[in-house]
RNA sequence: GCGGAUAUGGUGAAGGGGUUAACACGGCGGAUUGUGGUUCCGUUAUGCUAGGGUUCGAAUCCCUAUAUCCGCC
């Protein structure tokens, strides 16, 4: 079965939906932890349950280099490999090559792209086709069209023939997809260009993927305008009764703004990775344990949070555990920043629902904020 | 008691007369958006045990004191 978009409410462009998967139902707007070797990073599948995640994402070019399609195949999927009995989003590989073979030489050529192995510097050649046959083993709820995601730094005459390329590579994926079981997901790229995105848009709500993503917003530099320009500009084209999955953002503000303007997925290593490295998202910004007023400070990150680590755990103690470098500190961390993230999403449901998501908004950022918020911004 | 060695930041230390004292760890702060991340970036000794001297110039040379270490009575 493919997955199913079910349109339950809306507030102005900001909408409430259910997503119908082979492995589960889920409301959006919702958040996608990422696990991209196939694990949430310190997590198990029981946690994630425990904080309300409801779907993952996991990488294509990770599995595909180890521990192989094949095996996780044999396995039985990548469900039963991993032990996480909800719906699992894959990557295709299309950001890897942007981002493993940053500053590193890289064949971006009609056929496919060439680059080096992570692990061994052994030459790879990754092509939609590929991309989209491991994806069919791995057995994954959605797959993702293998796209170029090109730098924030790419001209307009280059994303202008790269997104034509993406195109043509969606084309190609999707008359290989052969998993009736899986779901499949074009990319919308083009930058902050409204003329790009509105084609790139077009053209790939043609082919009629099962949902539509964003793209090319969330690599290196991007501006935050240009995010928002890249959503509004593409969201006209996509058919409402279809799930938007705006790639790789988890920034909260962004997630609200994302929301506002019509998107329901999201994914970003943010949370996990902000983890490992001692930071905590709270509705009065992002703070970092390992600042030295929490040394003494033995109340929990957030007193209204409702996750694990709030309920038994203090800034103290994690602080503790980050400065030592204690992975228990990162599992903490990860788990109080995904069910932030998550909850954020549970509150937009109900902001949309309740018809209040520009006060929510308004509320969230003066106290996320503080000092910066700017009264200007606008929907 | 005699002889010798060594004294540089929170720590380990480089520098053996010439502009703002290397580097590492630690500390303090920041970054992080489809995860090559125990990562990356800033900052951290107005001073080289103390006092005196030589010199245009001393952490660097000399003297004294003090501390520590190693030998020998």
């Amino acid at each position: 079965m493919k997955v199913k978009y079910e349109l339950v409410d809306e507030c102005d462009k900001a909408r409430y939906g259910i997503l119908h998967t082979n492995h589960g139902d889920f409301e959006t707007p919702m958040f996608m932890p990422v696990g991209t070797q196939a694990t949430v990073k310190t997590l198990s599948p029981e946690e994630l349950k425990d904080m309300k995640s409801a779907i993952i994402l996991s990488n294509t070019y990770h599995l595909w280099l180890r521990p192989g399609e094949d095996i996780v195949n044999k396995a039985g999927g990548l469900h039963k490999f991993m032990n996480y009995d909800g719906p699992i989003l894959t990557d295709s590989g299309g950001f890897q090559v942007f981002s493993l073979a940053k500053n590193k030489k890289k064949d971006i050529v009609e056929e496919g792209v060439l680059f080096k192995s992570h692990l061994d510097g052994k030459k790879l050649f990754l092509t939609p086709e590929l991309s989209i046959q491991i994806q069919n083993k791995l057995d994954s709820d959605i797959a993702m069209s293998f796209d170029e995601c090109p730098p924030a730094s790419a001209s307009y005459e280059y994303l202008k023939n790269s997104i034509e390329r993406t195109l043509r590579w969606a084309k190609r994926g999707k008359d290989v997809h052969s998993n009736k079981n899986q779901s499949l997901f074009g990319i919308i790229q083009g930058g902050p260009h409204e003329d790009l995105r509105k084609y790139s848009a077009i053209e790939t709500v043609k082919m009629d993927f099962d949902g539509y993503s964003i793209g090319g917003v969330a690599n290196d530099g991007e501006s935050k305008d240009d995010m928002y320009k890249a959503i509004d500009y593409s969201i006209p084209y996509i058919p409402k009764d279809k799930p938007r999955y705006l790639m790789g953002v988890g920034d909260p503000v962004d997630i609200i703004e994302g929301v506002i303007r019509g998107i329901d997925m999201f994914d970003c290593v943010l949370p996990t990775r902000l983890a490992r490295h001692g930071n905590a998202f709270t509705h009065n910004g992002k703070i970092n344990i390992k600042n030295a007023k929490y040394k003494e400070d033995f109340t929990p990150i957030e007193s209204t949070c409702d996750c694990y680590t709030c309920k038994h755990y203090t800034k103290a103690y994690i602080r503790h555990l980050i400065t030592s470098d204690e992975t228990f500190g990162a599992r903490l961390l990860s788990i109080h920043n995904i069910r932030f993230l998550i909850k954020l999403t549970e509150e937009l449901r109900v902001a949309i629902k309740e018809k209040n998501i520009y006060e929510y908004r308004e509320k969230f950022l003066q106290n996320y904020l503080g000092d910066k918020y700017d009264k200007n911004i606008k929907g």
